[in-house]
DNA sequence: TTTGGCTGCCC
DNA sequence: ATTCTGC
DNA sequence: GCAGAATGGGCAGCCAAA
């Protein structure tokens, strides 16, 4: 699995083979399996073969072929090999399984690795609701990458745009330095100690932390020390790492099922090894029928925790507690009695420790497209009740208010860090503690101090740069009511990917006192476990409260929403309330925890009602979304028309009985916008189609190598007789008909290696840089969802905006127009037409409809 | 001081 | 965002 | 039907070059 390739070639296919080749068509001997979803969460056929597989694993054996750092450390190359073997394997349950096997590999030999490594699988250095990103592009890796071999950048695009991967020019411009004996790589490199996780997971977030002036330089140079240190492929993992996509099938998902099975699969490990000292007799869990159930909890577990705790430092934390503690027993010499089992941590307890909490963003349940009201009606049976509700074109915002000492702010890193042993020191019923009786704490022994120590200690050392700049939820105060205190309502904002947006939004911040019950004065005592139904719950006051809405730009002064570019607007950093330029109306549209419960297994219809019940509405800045529950055809077409006359984007239909666990289905919802309607009928409105040009193409990377990945698109002027551009177009062609595109079009190519379009006909912004030109030859087909004026596109430049021209928005290509000549595109003015023809645009400015008028 | 490239993050 | 593809 | 990997327009913020 290490083999070490000598040749530098060797090592550059090795890379290479990682990108996922098209599967032959030849015979396969495991046929498809059809539920494959299941079976990723050990259900279908090929989970038992999975469990089998993992049970058959020799972790120690594996784990002496690795040899740690005279520090303990992890190589990286224990991690690169497993990158290796999973890029050359495209069945999912088989990555998953590598990857399950390796992360039990590091458990076994190197527990305090497991949070680097997971890390750098997932291509994070923080979790995402703590603002921390490694600010690399493309751009920059191109910069360093010449930098550190003494290429020119050019020559290092070129290549880029050869192989499609940047991690293979890394490994082959470092071959063909090794041979000069010059700069990376050379014999002098041979010397120093192998790359570990823990140095290229600690560079990563240096480099991430890196700002002010000549941060660009110093970003570049902690890039080149790492690849001078690279050996074999590592350097071209690295390079992958920092573009933050790995590309080999593998992703946060499969980095979640993994965990979950390695800890599992762990747990038993150790039940085993521990029997033999204290005489139990653990479960037996050596064949696959057994042991299946668990690792399919264990899945389920995990990724239920990871979307309501999405914090890798606090998850391998409460994981690893028991672990720790049962070494630091071990390693003492076992004179005193094992108390490690008393540590609360471990599949056992992840659930209860790591558990939604307001503070902390839930991930948010999504919703997959739908071509029609019929499809909705067949999809649901007559029992299934749904409703529909308007889809608002603004910025998913999930609200979080809660309960804060005063002054307590955030926690630092240590505190952050701690925090499990913390959770795991309170007692186990939030109740109790909450009831304010005599709590029955249960007094941590001594090994489980120590155990809290070794666990913090464990994050210190490897995750301390990732931990230091999380934020810890802070509802736990509400837990230990301190008389002495005052408290404060805080609020936080989070967005559909779990960016902490609160600085973006202090109007929403401050509007939440107006639309939420006031606030108690101090920890609300008694809180239930849960809500019988919404009668129960108490709407005089308000403790903490999570909201699901929409942040939709909003006129006040003609009560209409805006279009989405005008949020986009609005400033994003230390916002002001002064400084809010461009007004929002909150659409709540669902709830997810009031006062000390979470309602996310609450069924929609009991959200919608609580939702109801606890905020107030207060007309154009907090309204509840749109909602009309019917099952005829009629009724939900109709609503659809009146949802886009409102300026939205069509419906989403959420059955009623559901509840709002992403971790189980997170595209549980249906959209239905007007431009996935398959209409066949005319264009007349239901979504832009429209008829465009290409006239220049990009080499497309990863799988899209050695085609053009996206072209440039073009209407046609019929007054200037020239091509303007009107979008980039890259999503809609099959893998056949990039193919085909490509062969075509090569030929239509324009020699040109000058700046600028090549020829006067063609209109493109300055902005645009595309590789290749194209004769205008072809028209083609391409669906978009809206129109917009755009900084880039030329498309009736002068006629739909004096200085703007128009660009589509969500492009996508549909087919080639075979029909059609270039010169009979879509015009101009026919584009111009389609931008002012939007609901959402007013044409305020009745003159500037006579001058076109008088154009025509 | 201004401009423009790059990046991340909304959709 | 949308779309395609392998499993 | 999931998970992953291709790709879109366009905004503010940051930094470096002009």
């Amino acid at each position: 699995m290490m083999k070490a390739s000598s040749g530098s070639a060797a090592e550059a296919t090795s890379t290479g083979k990682a990108i996922k080749e098209k599967k032959q068509p030849a015979a396969t001997t495991e046929k498809p399996d059809a539920n494959n979803a299941d079976s990723m969460f050990g259900v279908g056929d090929g989970a038992l073969t999975m469990a089998a597989e993992l049970i058959a694993y020799d972790v120690d054996k594996h784990a002496q072929e690795i040899t740690l750092t005279p520090e303990g450390r992890l190589p990286y190359s224990a991690l690169t090999a497993t990158l290796e073997t999973i890029g050359n394997e495209s069945k999912r349950l088989l990555i998953v399984r590598y990857l399950t096997n390796f992360f039990r590999v590091v458990l076994h030999k190197c527990p305090h690795a497991l949070l680097d490594v997971l890390y750098l699988c997932v291509n994070k250095v923080a979790p995402d609701y703590a603002g921390l990103e490694l600010g690399i592009g493309d751009a920059t890796l191109i910069t360093a990458l010449a930098s550190t071999t003494g290429k020119k950048e050019s020559s290092i695009k070129s290549q880029y745009d050869e192989v499609g991967d940047l991690g293979l020019v890394a490994l082959k411009a470092k071959s063909s330095q090794k041979s000069l004996g010059s700069f990376f790589g050379g014999a002098a490199s041979a010397k120093k100690p192998p790359l570990t996780c823990h140095d290229i997971f600690s560079a990563f977030v240096s480099i991430a932390k890196e700002e002010g002036g000549n941060s660009k330089s110093r970003r570049i140079d902690s890039i080149r020390k790492m690849l001078v240190r690279a050996q074999n492929d590592e350097a071209g993992w690295i390079v992958r790492g920092l573009q933050g996509k790995l590309r080999i099938g593998l992703a946060e998902n499969s980095v979640l099922a993994a965990l979950g099975q390695a800890c599992c699969m762990h747990e038993i490990d150790m039940r085993c090894e521990t029997s033999k000292i204290t005489g139990e007799k653990p479960e037996k869990l050596d064949t696959a029928k057994v042991l299946m159930p668990h690792l399919v909890a264990a899945n389920e577990a995990i990724r239920t925790v990871y979307s309501e705790c999405p914090n890798y430092g606090k998850i391998v934390d409460t994981m690893l507690a028991p672990v720790l503690a049962y070494r630091a027993w071990r390693d003492a010499g076992a004179s005193e009695p094992p108390t490690w089992q008393e540590v609360p941590g471990g599949m056992a307890d992840v659930r209860r420790l790591c558990s939604f909490e307001p503070g902390v963003p839930v991930h948010p349940m999504l919703s997959k497209p739908t071509k029609g009201v019929q499809e909705i009606l067949t999809r649901f049976n007559a029992e299934t009740e749904f409703q529909c509700e308007y889809k608002y074109d603004g910025e998913r915002t999930q609200i979080h208010v809660f309960l804060q000492k005063r002054g307590s702010h955030k926690r630092k890193s240590d505190a952050s860090a701690a925090a499990p042993a913390v959770a795991a020191a309170a007692p186990a019923s939030k109740k109790s503690a909450a009831a304010g009786f005599f709590a029955p704490r249960a007094s941590p022994s001594k090994a489980a101090a120590a155990a809290a120590a070794a666990a913090t200690t464990a994050t210190a050392e490897t995750g301390a740069a990732a931990s230091e700049t999380e934020t810890e939820a802070c509802a736990s105060a509400a837990a230990e009511p301190d008389t002495s205190a005052t408290y404060e309502r805080v609020v936080k904002i989070y967005s559909r990917n779990s960016e902490d947006m609160t600085t973006r939004y202090p109007d929403v911040t401050v509007l939440v006192d107006q639309f939420l019950p006031p606030a108690p004065s101090a920890p609300l005592q008694g809180t239930p476990d849960s809500y019988a139904d919404a009668s129960e719950v108490d709407d005089a006051v308000c403790e903490s409260i999570v909201i699901d809405a929409e942040s939709v730009a909003f006129d006040r002064e003609t009560k209409t929403i805006l279009p989405f570019q005008n949020l986009m607007n609005r400033k994003k950093k230390d916002v002001k309330l002064e400084d809010v330029k461009v007004n929002v109306c909150v659409f709540a549209f669902d709830i997810l925890y009031y006062n000390g419960v979470p309602l996310l297994k609450k069924p929609l219809r009991e959200r919608r009602e609580i939702l109801a019940k606890v905020c107030k509405e207060i007309p154009n800045m907090f309204q509840l979304s749109s909602v009309m529950v019917s099952r005829e055809f009629d009724d939900i077409n109709n609503f659809l028309n009146e949802s886009v006359g409102a300026s939205t984007e069509g419906l989403i239909i959420k059955t009623l009985d559901d509840t709002y666990e992403p971790s189980r289905r997170s595209l549980n919802w249906l959209k239905l916008k007007k431009d996935y309607i398959e209409d066949g009928g005319g264009e007349g409105g239901l979504g832009d189609s429209v008829d465009l040009v290409p006239i220049a193409a990009w080499h497309g990377k990863g799988k899209r190598t050695g085609v053009y990945g996206a072209y440039l698109l073009a209407c046609y002027n019929p007054e200037t007789e020239s091509y303007e551009s009107c979008c980039k177009i890259g999503t809609g062609f099959s893998e056949e008909v990039l193919e085909s595109h490509t062969k075509a079009l090569q030929e239509t190519e324009i020699q040109w290696s000058g700046t600028g379009a090549p020829r006067s006909y063609l209109l493109v912004g300055d902005m645009l840089k595309p590789d290749i030109w194209l004769e205008p030859t072809q028209v083609w087909e391409v669906k978009a969802a809206d129109l917009s004026l755009s900084p880039t596109h030329k498309a009736a430049i002068g006629v739909a905006d004096e200085h703007r021209g128009v660009a589509l928005r969500f492009p996508r290509f549909l087919r080639i127009r075979e029909d059609k000549k270039p010169d009979e595109a879509t015009t101009n003015a026919q584009i111009s037409e389609m931008y002012w023809g939007q609901e959402s645009v007013q044409k305020k400015d009745v003159v500037v409809d006579d001058e076109d008028d008088m154009m025509l």
